[in-house]
DNA sequence: CACGGTTGTCAACAGGTGGTGACATCGTCA
DNA sequence: TGACGATGTCACCACCTGTTGACAACCGTG
């Protein structure tokens, strides 16, 4: 971002290629598939457009390089026990805390797009779900899983789109106080 | 939708006006507002591209035009106390009862477009939440309200999304058992 | 019938998209 | 040094999108 002005960026193409990751990472969390170009991404990393194409060949195959590269272990970091307050935290205050739910946020904003939906179903299982069904254990993982996948999505998404519904502070922490007990219980069983 | 094949479209300007509405709900709700074409939804009509644009102006006014026109009224209808089960059964075995959901699928799908947002931004609050709002009533029912339309969202994106992980029919009877009381809970405060 | 307004179609445009091949520049190794 | 592969840039293409103005068909009214 920028960078490029200051120094044409060093000859390392491993690098170049992380870095394009990343901001794919970051733009296709923040916006839905078809939202982010070629164009943005390229200027994020400050290199042509032509050389994003040159690495990943196209821009789905880029799509599904992200979603390779990320898997959703940051949701199960962590001490169990606080897994609903952790997220409830992460939900109520962020985006400023959304890396953690990078995967369910790319997830989500591709849902609308054909072309991303597609290869989000192929890899969301073996990259996501079925690493997290394992990690919830017990009764009914898989549907646990899903569940609360969904509503780490929704409240997410919810929060980005009832932007003219602020919370106060104290409303907050009402909102926490009733997530995080929520998200306990499913991840409890 | 091939109607136009058919016979060619009786000269009746409101009629084709709500036809417009009405196809176009559908496919926002279906899809992400980007992904949307004036070409679908014209063709979904049996109708010229151009025609939309000279009865709502642009993409975007359509856009806040069949905003206003759905309130998210389905949700309310309906007693009170098998709420839970009923959005439950919706969830499970959408996208089949959607209609109930449009509102909020509508929102969901746009999330990741900037210009659909704002005005889902502009419209969520007096047009769906404030209503739904009420509709609750009692303690903290602004977040419950938020809360709830976030989990209804997320579990409505995660069906589209987890494609590849079909529940079976039992699986199925398990989710909405514990996605129900979980729902009639928020609504009961 | 002829006129005028309404309803709809057609062709086209400007802008933006992802993708491609020719070219420049750097680092390295003989 | 000179040459070669790797790394990155540039101009450009075909395609698609929303939108517009000119045109055509229809209907009710005089």
């Amino acid at each position: 971002m920028g960078f490029a002005a200051v120094c044409p960026r060093p000859r390392n193409a491993a690098a170049t290629r992380t870095a394009i990751l990343e901001a794919a990472s970051k733009r296709f969390a923040a916006e839905s598939y078809e939202q982010v170009g070629m164009r943005d991404i390229a200027r994020d990393v400050g290199v042509d457009p032509a050389l994003i194409s040159r690495y990943f060949g196209s821009k789905e195959e880029l799509f599904r390089a992200v979603l390779d590269d990320c898997d959703g272990q940051e949701l199960m970091d962590g001490d169990r026990s606080t897994f609903g307050e952790r997220m409830a935290d992460d939900l109520v205050y962020g985006p400023a805390k959304d890396e953690d739910l990078a995967w369910l946020l790319i997830m989500l904003k591709s849902a609308g797009s054909p072309k991303a939906a597609e290869i989000v179903q192929q890899l969301s299982v073996e990259c996501f779900y079925q690493p997290f069904t394992e990690w919830l254990g017990g009764k009914d993982a898989p549907i646990r899983a899903r569940v609360l996948a969904g509503i780490l999505m929704g409240i997410a998404v919810g929060r980005d789109l009832s932007g003219g519904m602020k919370l106060s502070p104290e409303e907050c922490e009402r909102m926490k106080a009733l997530l995080a007990p929520m998200l306990q219980e499913l991840v409890d069983g």
